[in-house]
DNA sequence: GTGAGCGCTGTAATCGATTACATATAGCTT
DNA sequence: AAGCTATATGTAATCGATTACAGCGCTCAC
């Protein structure tokens, strides 16, 4: 059959279904391509999914009948028949939290070139979170989740792979220490490390830090390291000077009061997050302290604010946007790759990297005598 | 039917739907209910959409039966047959701002007791969004759209008429003029004037503006707002003290750089976002310059840093989780109703408030000086 | 006793695409 | 020329829910 004979028609179709002005649109199904092209749906299907099964001139026919009828698939049932959602969610602890909107946007861009559309969720609030996750898995909602929440119990944990959809889940940033998942995150260790020892070669003894909330893995792994490395270099410890926070720009605020009342203060200090830092900072300047010269601070994250704060933050950047990135890229291979063969746990360690600014500086006489 | 007789099934059936230990769960269809509770799948779903049809006996059997095979409607299926997506897509201009976290946060937190998900999109650097943005809609991915996005121009809003979905969508923070679109909004006039009459009150005459990126609707409000207020006040007017910013902290160290240039130097400045006013800040002061005391600085939006920042930032606070929220509330009514009924065109304003902190004072006749 | 009306439930078509299977045609082999 | 293969396309079942319509059993009126 000729495309000039197939398409005769088109002409009566496109008044019908081309949006002319403020006319009403009405979508145009594979059955009216298929009509308007003199094929069956199959093909029309086929052309879509599998065009080097068709003829040239068939694959003309339905490629001027999809113009000519403004045709779209329509996802929903395609998403019924094939039995796939072709969208995940990712699950943010706290989306009023800027900390997560890079990541998030990395996450955006890492499917913005797949069929995959991104779903939010905070799950702050929510009670019973994993059942609702399960939830979106089983009604099809979703094909995979990306989570930025590594607040998960092991009972939770338990539910995903009862349910079959552990493997269908990745974590980026947080993760949950003794689950199989797999996960992109920052060198936190190295991080930890890497602030100590810069406030170390500066001199610095007495080194507080200010955590992030308790049973939070970051929190954890920043702190161990921390501590790994003071005791490695057999320095002074006193237990006030680890102070709980909560990534916060108000804990770190709390803390620098509570730095401001010990008798014997620390010199320098390393902080779970640049809000934190900020927080520290304001506190200690309004007290009438030096940020650097009567105490040096380190930060942690990078934010954007980071380098034009005054002082300009030294920090350990962390490369949020290339952490979700990663991790959509990696979510996009495990649901395309054959369910059959099992995903190896793997951690993916993103680098980080020590930035040297004006909150840091070599230790004074003054400042390392104890009031 | 007694329930017990219909009931009498469940054993078997419980073994082959619900999950035990690391059995693979297989979901269970309104068939397999139906089967279980001894009646059609119409009255299954009835039972679950209608329930006030059925008869005592049938419903507590149907319930009884969802439980024992863990039954989870299928959303896909659903929204085939119902021609609905119980979906929405917000659609931000830059995820990685973190301006709109705030934002999502409401929104997602109005639509989290709904039966919407929520999908996001980042639109910066998508070319055609619009056509995007009509694709979702017209496969059937989603119902509405939150739009963040005020960088829409004439030609794309037509398409969006063109293709029926102008009524389904509700702009938020920003928007676009003269288009008839719902829209929640804080009151951006009264903050520029209300940040104008406050630097007016403390005695400021030379006030200049930093502004957001040109083309934007808020920057032209703002600029707007205060150029008039200024006129009123018949205060002098020096091309020079209007800034073009781009709501960045970038922008405002940029800002701050100019300003120290300028021979005719204003004595305040009033900045079209908090991290403008952040940068500004941080500019000025590493010159040796004090705020307030040299120069005072206004921010807009308050955001969580503002209030621990040194010098603490007076600022306009605008309400982003509130208008999120609102947003969504605004979105699901129209969802909701009556198809027939146009919706009326309207911008919902949301009020802001001046929050005086350390960053403004009265003005010190030094500083009045011309240098 | 019969028909109307009502309450409850079942039958089957339907939403729009995909795909296993069937069929048709052409080309090639012997 | 019969048989075989490969390629191209059509037919119809299917994904899992919803809902118009039909039907059944009761009650009630007259």
């Amino acid at each position: 059959m000729l495309s000039s004979q197939i398409n005769s028609a088109n002409h009566e179709i496109e008044a019908t279904f081309k949006t002319t002005g403020k006319m009403k649109h009405k979508t145009a199904k594979i059955q009216d391509v298929a009509r308007v092209a003199g094929v069956s749906t199959a093909t029309v299907s086929r052309a879509l999914s599998n065009p080097q099964k068709l003829s040239e001139a068939t694959l003309k026919a339905v490629s001027d009948a999809i113009s000519a009828t403004g045709y779209r698939i329509n996802k929903t049932a395609q998403s019924l028949r094939r039995q796939k959602a072709n969208a995940i969610l990712v699950c943010v602890p706290n989306l009023g939290n800027p900390f997560f909107s890079q990541i998030l946007s990395g996450i955006s861009k890492g499917f913005s070139s797949t069929k995959y559309s991104v779903l939010i969720t905070d799950s702050q609030h929510l009670d019973e979170k994993e059942m609702r996750i399960i939830d979106s898995f089983s009604d099809g909602t979703i094909d995979g989740m990306i989570c930025l929440d590594g607040n998960f119990k092991s009972n939770q944990l338990d539910k995903f792979s009862a349910f079959n959809v552990d493997d269908k889940i990745v974590f980026a940033c947080e993760w949950v220490d003794n689950a199989n998942y797999p996960s992109i995150r920052s060198d936190n260790e190295k991080g930890a490390k890497l602030a100590f020892r810069h406030l170390y070669d500066l001199g610095h003894r007495k080194i507080a830090h200010v955590t992030g909330p308790e049973n939070n893995v970051l929190t954890l792994i920043r702190r161990d390291s921390l501590n790994h490395e003071r005791e490695r270099l057999g320095l002074p410890f006193n237990p006030e000077w680890i102070i709980r926070g909560d990534f916060s720009v108000a804990s770190g605020v709390e803390a620098g009061h509570r730095i401001l009342d010990m008798k014997d203060r620390p010199t320098a200090v390393f902080c779970a997050s640049d809000e934190v830092a900020f927080g520290l900072i304001s506190a200690l300047t309004s007290a009438g302290l030096n940020v650097p010269k009567d105490i040096s601070v380190v930060g942690f994250d990078d934010i954007s604010l980071a380098d034009n704060f005054v002082p300009a933050l030294t920090t350990i950047r962390q490369n949020r946007k290339f952490i979700g990135l990663r991790a959509a890229e990696k979510l996009s291979e495990i649901l395309e790759q054959n369910k059959e063969q099992k995903n190896p746990y793997s951690a993916e360690i993103v680098d980080v990297e020590l930035i040297v600014r004006a909150s840091t500086s070599r230790i004074h006489v003054s400042s390392s005598n104890t009031y």
